[in-house]
RNA sequence: GGGUCAUUAGCUCAGGUGGAAGAGCACCGGACUUUUAAUCCGGGUGUCGUGGGUUCGAGUCCCGCAUGACCCA
């Protein structure tokens, strides 16, 4: 007790965290390790194997010299020998150390590492009486001394909070965790590898908008100083990647961060990753050909597998799926026909007798788009295409030539979410202007989300931009499906926290 | 935005009705040369999220605040 205050630099101390003991002792140990002339910082180290390719490879390796390198998970300490497990990229080894090879000092310094400290170590293959595949340490090196304890190695590190705002820690102690954002990556490169084998080019649009469009949602507000301008970060890629296919890319994609600023919950994150994809001469239905493809095709390609599990659910991503127009689906799981509704009046006591509430001056199409929000998306866990949504609530999309009360519009949803959303695009620059204007009185209504008048798209509009079927992909509830995460703060490495106090 | 719950040691968690802060792991000291949640002996290391209040006395009861989780909008 009070070693505190036999200390002779309290007043460096400011950090009450310095407080703990385990930060004291291996400071102590850190002073240690210089006096001995070593430095606890260590520099290059240069490997032979990762640990797996060790353990998958014994019958080769059997007795031969490798060198790794890694944190050390686990001390198991005999006296004269001590056991230890090294964690790198690919996964753990145990290493075995002994007095007599090392001799005293080595080993004295051996045995004052902690849990958390990242050492090389050169050494032979061998395996234990119990069949572990080891490594029996004749040198190592300190590349880092940890200054602080890690989790404990059993429960790991549970509370959210705490993971996420030291994702770090999450991934070295528990490797689920690891294993999902592994796959994220395999989910971006398997995407792009259907996409570009088909003839998309990537590109990267701009993220600073003047006008914030191709979504409804409310922006992030930034400031540019030398322009003296309030720009929006992006809500969406779509009109800057209309502008390409005017400019004649007719295949583009972006994988891209939009910034919305809305509420947080475990299918919302202020900023997520969306693909956005354009395809010219094609049109909705080419799209729904396109997602059953290449949703199918990552799933395979990550997982081996077409099926994937939703807690305790299998969904089968084998295509084709289920068309559905928003009318039959809810018809199918409401009852109500909305083929025999044809006014607003009537709609709203359709949505008063499903108790679905409703805006005041909601029209028809967008209660039919309400009562299918409450109703019905949250029942479709096979993936569905729900198609044909109403004009109102699709400013973007091409209208319906037999009724255009409706749009060449769907959304796929899986597990009861919204994954994608797509239309055969609006390419009528006349129509667009009229569609922004009926928007620009919702907003003047105070609709928010509504779209804002976006004059410098329509003028790219009016040079002509052929017949394009688009589509977006929420990618982050994409990865949620595919690695079976019930929240998106699980699937983004740095979700969205307010400050700790 | 509303409701419910949570916040206790580095981590994971216990702490009826208010009465001297606990366990496991981690850590410290000791024993131990093939262990693996190593074992054995000894040691508790704490601003009970935070600020008020009630009370002789608050981890516990009341109010505010902070952060998070879940549900609802």
């Amino acid at each position: 007790m009070n070693l505190e205050s036999n200390e002779g630099n309290e007043g460096e101390l400011i950090d009450s965290h310095f407080d703990s003991e385990h930060v004291r002792v291996r400071r102590q140990k850190l002073d240690d390790i210089r006096a001995k002339g070593i430095e606890p910082f260590g520099a290059r180290f240069e490997r032979t194997h990762l640990n797996t390719e060790i353990i998958d490879n014994f019958e080769n390796l059997d007795k031969s010299i490798v060198r790794i390198a890694g944190r050390i998970m686990a001390i198991r300490s005999h006296g004269k020998a001590t056991f230890a497990d090294i964690l790198d990229l690919s996964g753990r080894i145990q290493i075995y150390a002994r007095l007599d090879s090392l001799g005293e000092e080595d080993y004295g310094l051996f045995s004052s590492l902690d849990i958390g400290d990242i050492i090389g170590v050169e050494g032979k293959v061998f395996r234990t009486r119990r069949g572990e595949t080891s490594i029996e340490v004749n040198e190592f090196s300190l590349l880092c001394k940890a200054l602080r304890p890690l989790p404990e190695k059993w429960h790991g590190l549970v509370d959210v909070d705490l993971r996420y705002r030291h994702r770090y820690l999450d991934l070295i102690v528990n490797p689920d965790v690891r294993r999902v954002f592994l796959q994220r990556t395999a989910i971006f490169r398997a995407v792009r590898d259907f996409l570009d084998s088909r003839g998309f080019i990537e590109v990267e649009t701009s993220s600073l908008h003047s006008i914030p469009g191709g979504a409804s949602a409310r922006p992030f507000i930034t400031h540019h100083n030398a322009l003296g301008l309030d720009l929006y970060l992006r809500i969406a890629l779509e009109l800057h990647l209309k502008r390409l296919i005017i400019g004649g890319l007719e295949k583009v994609y972006e994988l891209g961060r939009v910034y919305r600023n809305e509420g947080i919950s475990t299918k919302h994150n202020p900023e997520f990753t969306m693909l956005e994809l354009y395809q010219a001469y094609a049109d909705y239905t080419d799209m729904m050909d396109l997602a059953e493809n290449l949703i199918y095709y990552v799933a395979d390609k990550v997982l081996g597998t077409g099926i994937v599990k939703s807690g305790d659910i299998d969904i089968n991503l084998t295509p084709p799926w289920t068309r559905l127009t928003m009318v039959e689906a809810v018809l199918k799981y409401t009852g109500v026909d909305f083929t025999e509704i044809d006014n607003d009046e009537d709609a709203k006591k359709a949505a008063e007798s499903l108790s679905v509430e409703i805006g005041k001056d909601s029209s028809r199409g967008a209660i039919l788009a309400e009562i299918y929000d409450k109703l019905v998306e949250p029942k479709l866990i096979e993936p569905t295409f729900i198609i044909d949504y109403p004009i109102e609530i699709s400013p973007l999309a091409r209208k319906k030539k037999d009724d255009p009360r409706y749009t060449y519009r769907f959304e796929l949803i899986v597990g009861g979410y919204e994954m994608a959303n797509a239309f055969s695009e609006l390419n009528d620059p006349i129509d667009q202007r009229e569609r922004f204007e009926s928007q620009v009185k919702l907003r003047d209504k105070g609709d928010e989300e509504a779209h804002m008048m976006d004059e410098d798209f329509l003028l790219a509009l009016e040079h002509g931009m052929p017949p394009t079927g688009g589509m977006g992909i929420g990618i982050d509830r994409l990865i949620m499906l595919i690695t079976n995460q019930d929240s998106i703060r699980d699937v983004i490495l740095f979700p969205t926290m307010r400050p700790k106090a």
